[in-house]
DNA sequence: CCTCTGACCGACA
DNA sequence: ATGTCGGCCAGAG
């Protein structure tokens, strides 16, 4: 199996990350978990701000639990990640992503089908 | 070396 | 339903 090589939690989220079809969008937890570290949904939002170094981390299309995009602030500042994500169809209004749970792309259960 | 913080989530009162 | 607290790993001062 790829990945995982780095013993490193960061490269196991960058790996998930780069996994996200594009349209689509994950929350953190659900990263965590999958990584079997749910309560370590913070260091995965905090993997992301790493992820800048990353060009295959498309960290747009993770956003928290409620379906809002939390991290749009660390996105330069202004609202790319919401553009971004309406670029790929993702209908959102005020930062909030409107068919959250039809888009939502679960690694836990993509990745283990 | 020690301390604090951080793009979250879930449990409890 | 709303507010508060703990937890996890890693990097910066």
């Amino acid at each position: 199996m790829s990945a995982v090589d780095k013993s490193g939690f960061f490269e196991r989220v960058y790996d998930v990350a780069a996994k996200i079809p594009e349209g689509r969008v994950t929350s953190y937890g659900a990263i965590a978990k999958y990584l079997g570290a749910a309560k370590s949904a913070r260091m995965v939002g905090w993997a992301m701000n790493a992820s800048k170094n990353r060009d295959d981390v498309p960290a747009h299309r993770v956003v928290n639990r409620n379906g809002i995009l939390t991290g749009k602030s660390h996105f330069g500042g202004s609202n790319a990640m919401q553009q971004l994500l309406e670029a790929e169809g993702v209908q959102i209004h005020e930062l909030k992503i409107l068919n959250f749970d039809a888009i939502f792309w679960d690694p836990i259960i993509e990745l283990n089908s």
